[in-house]
DNA sequence: AATGAATGAGAATTCATTCAT
DNA sequence: CATGAATGAATTCTCATTCAT
């Protein structure tokens, strides 16, 4: 009987994966306007199916928002161990930057994040937040970033290259601005 | 005769200046998505005449991109007489910043003319560009700005500043995020 | 152009008047639960069209409800004239319950009237309520109504009795359930 | 084996017995038009078994009307042997309006057995009808009901207190109208 | 040329009903 | 039998665009 209903329960979370799945590509290919029709039909479920496990279209959004935002904080959270912290930044954002190149409303979700810290579902960003702030500090402490330098700041200017990347096809121009602005974190010699 | 047709046409201009005044304001307010309906109450006409003026909803909105644009250059173009051509830059790059803080979808101005250059109408933006790299040049030259930066990275980072602005309601955050960019510009010493 | 204005006026209140008709006999047949699709269709007019007159599908039920009390009001009013108000009142009960019996959602329309007088748009039945009201006094002075019988309890019954009707189709029965209800009404000789 | 069997449709019994239950309380909340899903909701069970008890929303429906039917025909039965039947209808009447003011849909309930006797299903309301009709008769040869009003005439009265009752919080409102058609039925002196 | 009414293709959401587990 | 996930038709409402006046 247990094995019943856990067989049930596995079938109904391969649905809502795949439409997270789908809702992913699709919000990545289309934005955040996409119609939660296309994602039903990319996950080959009927539009009842996705908003049984979202009951809104806003819902289905914000949990992208959120899986991305656990994937990368997940991804992000090992670097704090890294002996070079602004290289770690680095490092970071670049990953973060790509990502928004080429999946639409990613910078949005990074901007969000970012910036409207109190709008998100409180605790989603956070881990993210918390993985930069500390490479932030461990970067001051070593000298490898300037001591006048916020979190905040660091935040904005974040999402404004992630913001960017996305009408910017080109990596080495991206490459390019985030190495204006490492330059600009760097304390003078 | 011809003095009512000039009468009507000067008719219609006035018309389409209201539209696009009235454009001009509800999407700084509400952005690309408010309704083109917003659009003709607040310009006091019929729908039918923005739509004789603008074919399409998105020509509407090109209309008002190209004429922020001619605005800005035309206020940007004296400052590339000034003596102090980085200082002028950043200025320039600040009245932006704070003008896409203000006005919703004049950052998006702004990433399409630093960055999908050819998407706008051709020469569209040419303008401004002219005048950062006219400043940008002056600037190298007189060793105030790296010799390494080029036009297209600085773009990004304008266009990346501007649409973080429109999610930073502080001033004093956003100028943080301006001076890190401009620290980066900055040859070392 | 005065006369272009108003053709186009008399277009739109053409259309306008097109949809209530559709409306009033679409929910005469099938209630208040009919989808405004089916008005469209009945109207011969786009769905659209629909909307733009009456932004609510409530709106639209209400422009009905409005449209037959003040039919019914306007008919109703002579009888204050009458030299018999027992009998006026009797006649104009008749003559609203067969409405009822005959189009559905009409005695809703008269429970929603006599009894929840609040909710309704203030004043839209406050007509017929009034030319009730003075029958019923005129009735009493007269003594043909009891005097102990207010009009609270006599628009329950008038309520009652249509709201019943809408299930009888037997026009003898309706009047003998009337009848009973008059007699009731009728001072002790 | 048997005993399985047994115990399984004891068990499907007892289902079926907590969705009426539930789905009384609903529907008695909520009027008709609640959804399937919170009926299961409340009764604690699957939609599944909601709709293998009864095939259609419009049985289970049915099936509260027969249920609330026969709990108010088996009430009223005793009052066949009072020796004051047209009090005891009287009695009755009340007891019906009451349940129709508290609960939603239970004035249908009424309106259909009163009015659509072919409708439900057979049989379904003739208890109470019996019982009714029995009053009625006992009343009328005691004279004190008048002779001339027919069974059908004071159904119709009945569902039309109920359904008025429906709309009319005020339990002394419900009272005075009840009187009124009591006077009309009672033999003029 | 201006007007604004008409249009109808979506979009989000709900819910009775079916069916795989 | 029970379960509840899946389905998709139906509904309300919006908005860019067209067209009669």
């Amino acid at each position: 009987m247990s094995t019943r209903v856990v067989a049930v329960r596995a079938d109904a979370r391969r649905n809502r994966e795949r439409v997270l799945e789908a809702a992913e590509t699709v919000f990545a290919e289309q934005g955040a306007t996409a119609s939660t029709e296309e994602v039903a039909r990319r996950a080959g479920v009927g539009i009842g199916t996705v908003f049984r496990h979202f009951p809104t279209k806003e819902a289905l959004y914000e949990a992208i928002v959120v899986r991305r935002l656990s994937r990368v904080a997940e991804q992000a959270q090992p670097l704090t161990a890294s002996a070079d912290p602004a290289g770690a930044l680095r490092d970071l954002f670049a990953r973060l930057i790509d990502e928004a190149a080429t999946k639409k409303a990613f910078a949005d979700t990074m901007a969000v994040v970012s910036l409207d810290v109190k709008a998100a579902a409180p605790a989603v960003g956070d881990q993210l937040r918390d993985t930069i702030a500390t490479l932030l500090d461990a970067a001051r402490t070593a000298g490898t970033v300037r001591a006048d330098v916020g979190l905040a700041e660091v935040m904005v200017l974040l999402a404004g290259l992630c913001l960017a990347a996305e009408h910017t096809p080109d990596p080495t121009l991206r490459e390019s601005a985030l190495s204006v602005v490492f330059a600009g974190l760097t304390p003078p010699s």
